[in-house]
RNA sequence: GGGGUUGUAGCUCAACUGGACAGAGCGACGGUUUCCUAAACCGUAGGUUCCGGGUUCGAUUCCCGGCAGCCCCA
C-alpha cells in the first residue's frame, strides 16, 4: 500500500477535481505526531475555499480504515501506520534488489567529468573533494540504473609543458631522468620555472621554443610529453586504488587539440564569436555573464574552447542525458559561459550541470605550493592509514583494516558535508574516528555482523515490530531509497551520508536498548531480521560513499 | 564597481527545498560491568538561525535593503 497514493485519493475524494499530484507524504518530524504526516492540505485549503484545519478535517474523512489519521495544529494530517503494514513493507524493502533502490536511470546515459588533476604535479589535499564527491555521485548513478562513463579530464596540455621539457633537460641528473617520478617532474618544473621569471631571459625564451616545438608535433619533445603524462597517470591511479576509485577513460585537455579550430570556425559561422582586441570573444553580457574568450590574441585556446569541443565530441559519441562536472566553485563563471554557449551551438538535448563545492583551504589559506601549506594526498592517506593502524593492532587488525577504516575516515569527513560548504583541513577532523564519522559506520555494520554470526542460521520468520526502538529503526529504514533519490537529484552525497549516519544512531540506541540474542525466540528472530536489513542498507549505502565494510573490527 | 557564495549552540555542521518545540557530532559536566566489543549507549547545560523590513495560517528556508567573510570577473 503506498501512503501516497492513498493519501492523494482521500485529497481527490474530498475535494473532486482539484490536482494533487504534489501532494507528498513525509516520515513525522518528531515520533510524537505519528509515523507519517502530510502538511497539503494547509496548501490547498485556499484553493478550495476553506480554513486550512476544516479542509484537513475533510480530506481526514476520506483516509479510510487503513491509516490511523489525526488532525493537529493549524491542519496537519498525522499518521499511524499499523504493525502489519510496517512489517509488509519491511518485508517488501528486504525482498527488493539493491535495497529498494528504483532503477530510474534505466537506458539512460551520463558522463562523469570529476578528480581531473594537473599532470606532472603530485595530488595533494586539495584534489580529494573532486574525486570523493564525483565518485560517490558516479556510484549512486549507477546505483540507480543509469550507464555512467566516468571521465579524467586531466590537465595534460599548455604552457607548463614548455617550461618542464626546458627542466627536464636541464635540471635533472641522468638518474633522475632515467627514475623519472611525478615529483622529479614537480621539482623540475618548480626550478625551471623560477628561471623562466625572475632571472633569464633566454631561459624564458627557451622554454616558449620547446611549448611551440611541441605543438608543432616534433617527435622527441611529443614522446617525452608523452611519457611525463603517462607517469602522472601511473602515480594518479596508484591514489585512485586506495580511494576506490576508477574511471573508464583518461581524456585530457591534449586530447581536444585537434577539435579546437573547428569549434571557433562553428562559432564564427553562426555569429556567436568576434573579434575583439586581437581576440575572440563570445558576448554573453545581456546574460550577464559577461565575455567569453575563445580564442586569444596570440592564437592560443583556452578551457572555453576546450570544454566545447569536449561537451561536442561526448555528444558525438556517447549522446549522454546529461553531464556532470564536479569541480570548486571558483570556477562557476566558466561554466554557467560555457554552457549557454553550447546551448546556443545547437547541444540542446543533454543537460549540463556543474556541481560546484567549496575550495578546501589549509591554515585559511588556499592550498599552494607558494604558500607553502601543501598536504600531498599520499602523506594525508598514510597517516590516516598510521592513526587507525594504532587503534586497529590492540584488536589483532591487520594493515588492510586499517587502510579501510583510514581512508573510510578521510572519505566520509569529506562526504558528509554539503559540497557547497568550505572546508578548511584539519588533520583531527579529517581523520576523525568518533562521532559523525566514517568509523562510526563501520563500526555500527561489524557489530551487527559479530551479532547475526554468533546467531546462526534463523529460520523463516515475518518481521514483528513492537517497541519504539524497533519502530523508529524500522520507519528509517524504509526511507532509504529516497535517500538514495535524493541525494542522486541533489548531487550531494551528504544526503546519503547523513542518513546513513541518522540510522546507524537509531541502530546503535536499539542494539543497547534491547536484547535481541537473549530474547524468547519469535522476538529474537524478528529482531535479528531487523538487524540483517539494517546491515544491508548500511553496506549498500556505504559502497555508494565508496567506503569499506569490513565484518570484523 | 559588477556578479557569485556563505553567515545557525563555544567549535564543525544538519534541518528531506515553506511546517509543529531549529537538531547532530566534537568539547564541557554526570551516568552505563547481563547478547559480540566503550570507535558504543543514556542524560544535563548550551540559540535574538548576522541585522532590519516584507510575503502568509506558518520563514533558518522565499522577496527587498543592509553588514561581514571568502571567491570570480573588469
Amino acid at each position: 500500500m503506498d501512503l501516497t497514493q492513498l493519501v492523494r485519493s482521500a485529497f481527490t475524494a474530498a475535494f473532486p477535481g482539484e490536482d494533487f499530484s504534489q501532494v507528498k507524504v513525509v516520515p513525522a518530524t518528531d515520533p510524537k505526531f505519528g509515523d507519517y504526516q502530510c502538511n497539503d492540505a494547509l496548501k490547498v485549503a485556499k484553493k478550495v475555499g476553506l480554513k486550512p484545519r476544516d479542509a484537513a478535517l475533510k480530506v481526514a474523512e476520506h483516509i479510510g480504515e487503513a491509516l490511523k489519521v489525526e488532525v493537529a495544529g493549524p491542519g496537519f494530517l498525522n499518521l499511524t501506520v499499523s504493525p502489519d503494514w510496517l512489517a509488509g513493507e519491511l518485508d517488501s524493502l528486504a525482498a527488493a534488489p539493491s535495497c529498494g533502490i528504483p532503477q530510474k536511470g534505466k537506458g539512460r546515459r551520463v558522463v562523469m567529468d570529476y578528480s581531473s588533476p594537473n599532470a606532472a604535479k603530485q595530488m595533494h589535499i586539495g584534489h580529494i573533494r573532486s574525486t570523493v564527491i564525483g565518485n560517490a555521485i558516479d556510484r549512486i548513478f549507477r546505483s540507480l540504473g543509469y550507464e555512467v562513463i566516468a571521465d579524467n579530464h586531466l590537465g595534460d596540455w599548455g604552457t607548463q609543458f614548455g617550461i618542464l621539457i626546458k627542466g627536464y633537460r636541464e635540471c635533472l641528473t641522468q638518474d633522475e631522468r632515467d627514475n623519472l617520478t611525478v615529483a622529479n617532474l614537480e621539482k623540475c618544473y618548480v626550478l625551471s620555472a623560477a628561471k623562466a621569471k625572475d632571472v633569464d631571459e633566454t631561459w624564458k625564451n627557451a622554454c616558449r621554443e620547446e611549448l611551440v616545438k611541441l605543438q608543432q608535433g616534433d617527435p622527441d619533445n611529443l614522446a617525452l610529453w608523452r611519457r611525463f603524462v603517462q607517469i602522472s597517470i601511473g602515480e594518479f591511479e596508484r591514489m585512485y586504488l586506495k580511494l576506490g576509485v576508477k574511471f573508464d577513460t583518461y581524456r585530457g585537455e591534449s586530447y581536444y587539440n585537434a577539435m579546437m579550430p573547428g569549434v571557433v570556425a562553428r562559432l564564427i559561422e553562426i555569429g556567436l564569436a568576434k573579434e575583439s582586441d586581437g581576440a575572440l570573444i563570445v558576448d554573453l553580457s545581456d546574460e550577464k555573464l559577461g565575455v567569453a574568450i575563445v580564442r586569444k590574441s596570440d592564437g592560443g585556446y583556452n578551457y572555453t574552447t576546450s570544454d566545447l569541443a569536449c561537451v561536442g565530441n561526448r555528444v558525438t559519441e556517447y549522446a549522454p542525458e546529461r553531464i556532470i562536472y564536479v569541480t570548486d566553485d571558483r570556477q562557476q563563471l566558466h561554466f554557467k559561459q560555457f554552457f549557454s554557449i553550447a546551448k546556443k551551438m545547437g547541444y540542446t538535448d543533454v543537460k549540463l550541470v556543474h556541481v560546484p563545492f567549496g575550495l578546501m583551504s589549509y591554515q585559511g589559506k588556499a592550498i599552494s605550493t607558494r604558500e607553502g601549506n601543501l598536504i600531498r594526498l599520499e602523506e594525508l592517506l598514510a597517516e590516516a592509514k598510521r592513526r587507525s593502524l594504532e587503534i586497529v593492532k590492540d584488536r589483532g587488525g591487520d594493515e588492510a583494516l586499517a587502510e579501510a577504516i583510514g581512508y573510510g575516515a578521510v572519505k566520509y569527513a569529506d562526504l558528509s558535508h554539503d559540497p557547497a560548504t568550505a572546508i578548511d583541513f584539519d588533520w583531527d577532523k579529517a581523520l576523525a574516528l568518533e562521532g559523525n564519522s566514517g568509523p562510526y559506520l563501520q563500526y555500527a555494520y561489524a557489530r551487527v555482523c559479530s551479532l547475526l554470526e554468533k546467531a546462526g542460521e534463523v529460520g523463516e520468520c515475518d518481521f514483528a515490530i513492537s517497541t519504539q526502538h524497533e519502530k523508529r529503526l524500522a520507519l528509517q529504514l524504509l526511507e532509504f531509497p529516497g535517500a538514495v533519490v535524493r541525494a542522486a537529484e541533489a548531487y550531494k552525497p551528504s544526503i546519503l551520508a547523513d542518513y546513513l549516519f541518522q540510522t546507524a544512531q537509531l541502530y546503535s540506541s536499539f542494539y543497547q536498548n534491547s536484547p535481541i540474542l537473549k530474547s524468547e525466540e519469535s522476538v529474537r528472530n524478528a529482531r535479528l531480521r531487523l538487524c540483517a536489513l539494517f546491515g544491508e542498507i548500511l553496506k549498500t549505502g556505504l559502497s555508494l560513499l565508496g567506503i569499506e565494510t569490513p565484518r570484523h573490527i
